[in-house]
RNA sequence: GUGGCUGUAGCUCAGUCGGUAGAGCCCUCGGUUGUGGUCCGAGUGGUCGCGGGUUCGAGUCCCGUCAGCCACCCCA
């Protein structure tokens, strides 16, 4: 045999067992998102570079460091989409968007590539699932979004999940609040973790973060930001906070909640869970309301919120949930010495129960009689059916004879659909 | 990017002091059973992540490399 091919570091493959998991977590989000009027969007996978330079910041680690950026054949610089709220909001404005009754609602489950170093919870390709709305800075729609993603992890049966929430207040605010909180890390700049030394001039807000024990002392002595907040930024923050309540969902405001992307104003939010371990956030959001313009549209404000389905899957598995095929209504297998005539028949049978929307499985391994019968109950279908090249006999979950269809391949169909009615209607027999 | 732990069958793992690889599950077949559960038996399946080195001999010791995991970092 050859040599194997490794997957690429970072990546997975979804197999259909997984996909069981991730099924239940795209259908759950579907449904609240059309509930609360989300139309679909998706954007391409590589955007021009500048994209993302100009919408997340360059300063960033996810641009900064992070990017998997190439030149193509036509010597254009791309990059690979790190995120998705950068094209989501470039799409609002290219698809004119913008022209529509505002604001605009929009869902989207997409990939994300990230050049890190994996860890579970952390791979370098991985699927986010998000909503972006666009057109509107009144806070129900900064709560709404929050109460979307609240109720997608409630019906999902997340646990352990806290909301942590922050105003980083407006342009102007965060501009003056900025230059306060330089002025007064300086003098201590030395003392400060070789991060947080770099970021006092590229991005001091991030310094907030740090989980350095010295520089945590340093920034617990630093002016905070709810102080820089103007009366407006004041007033949608606690309109969002009183929404929040009346929905019923809780909040802990962190006034040293700060993200990791340039283009959020205003409301900032990231759901954690205990479950997760280091990589603990589930999924976060904000409000951005520079963006749309910053990336030559016209000044729209927007919020939105991303959150990572391999995260969710782990959370699920910590709770030991497994989900379940779909039972299968009939197994069809045709008798281990038949021939093609009984083949032909088995194949009819099945695809044409298959087109009155049942779900059928034929036996292809070609296995024994017994093997049939076991495959069956693995299966879960309780009705079984044994094709010979005279005709067919269906078997009720533990019928010793089974009893002789018609020859008549619709009349066989008939009885068989008939029986399945019947099963419906019954409570299915326990297995002994 | 920094530090640490771990890589043996499709999965979960055992493998002693270095002596040419095992179990359970899964899958297929058979037996038992008023026949699809139970139980019993058989079979399929592995260059021990990869590459070097030490040795008469390496899954086992050493070095490198790749990958996963944990913490940092970052973030979903």
């Amino acid at each position: 045999m050859a040599d194997q091919i490794q997957l690429p570091r970072g990546t997975q493959d979804v197999l259909p067992a997984d996909w069981r998991l991730r099924f239940r977590v795209l259908d759950t989000a579907r449904r609240r998102f059309e509930a609360a009027g989300f139309g679909r969007i998706s954007t391409p996978t590589f955007e021009h570079t500048e994209l993302f330079h100009r919408g997340v910041g360059e300063a960033t680690d996810i641009v900064g460091k992070e990017t998997y950026t190439f030149t193509d054949r036509g010597d254009r610089s791309l990059t690979l989409r790190p995120e998705g709220t950068a094209g989501v909001s470039r799409a609002f404005v290219a698809g004119g968007l913008h022209r529509e009754p505002l604001p605009v609602k929009l869902w989207y489950s997409m990939a994300m590539f990230r050049y890190e170093k994996p860890q579970a919870g952390r791979l370098r390709e991985h699927e986010q699932l998000g909503c972006e709305v666009l057109g509107s800075e009144r806070a129900a729609v900064d709560a709404e979004v929050i109460a979307v993603q609240a109720g997608i992890y409630r019906d999902l049966g997340l646990p352990d999940l806290v909301l942590h929430l922050n105003s980083v207040g407006s342009t102007d605010a965060r501009t003056a609040y900025r230059a306060a909180l330089v002025e007064y890390l300086t003098p201590f700049a030395s003392e400060l973790d070789a991060d947080s030394q770099e970021r006092l001039a590229t991005n001091p807000l991030r310094i907030l973060d740090s989980k350095d024990p010295r520089t945590r002392e340093i920034v617990a002595g630093a002016p905070l930001l709810p102080a820089f907040l103007t009366d407006e930024d004041r007033a949608h923050f606690d309109r969002v906070q009183t929404l929040l309540a009346a929905a019923g969902i809780d909040a802990v405001v962190d006034p040293l909640l700060v993200r990791g992307l340039d283009y959020y104003t205003r409301t900032v939010w990231e759901f954690t869970s205990s479950a997760l371990g280091a990589q603990s956030t589930v999924g976060a959001g904000g409000r951005y309301d520079g963006l749309v313009e910053q990336l030559g549209g016209p000044a729209t404000p927007a919020v939105g919120f991303g959150t990572g389905i391999e995260r969710i899957v782990l959370c699920l598995e910590a709770l030991g949930q497994k989900s379940r095929t779909r039972p299968v209504d009939a197994y069809v297998g045709v008798a281990p010495d038949a021939g093609d005539a009984a083949w032909t028949r088995a194949f009819r049978i099945t695809t044409q129960l298959r087109e009155r929307g049942r779900a059928i499985e034929l036996d292809l391994a070609g296995r024994s009689a017994k093997g049939q019968a076991k495959q069956a109950s693995k299966l879960e279908s309780s009705l079984r059916m044994l094709v010979d090249d005279l005709g067919a006999r269906m078997f009720l979950r533990g019928d010793f004879d089974g009893s002789d269809l018609p020859s008549d391949v619709d009349a066989a169909i008939g009885q068989v659909d008939a029986q399945l009615v019947a099963l419906a209607t019954m409570p299915r027999p326990d297995a002994t």
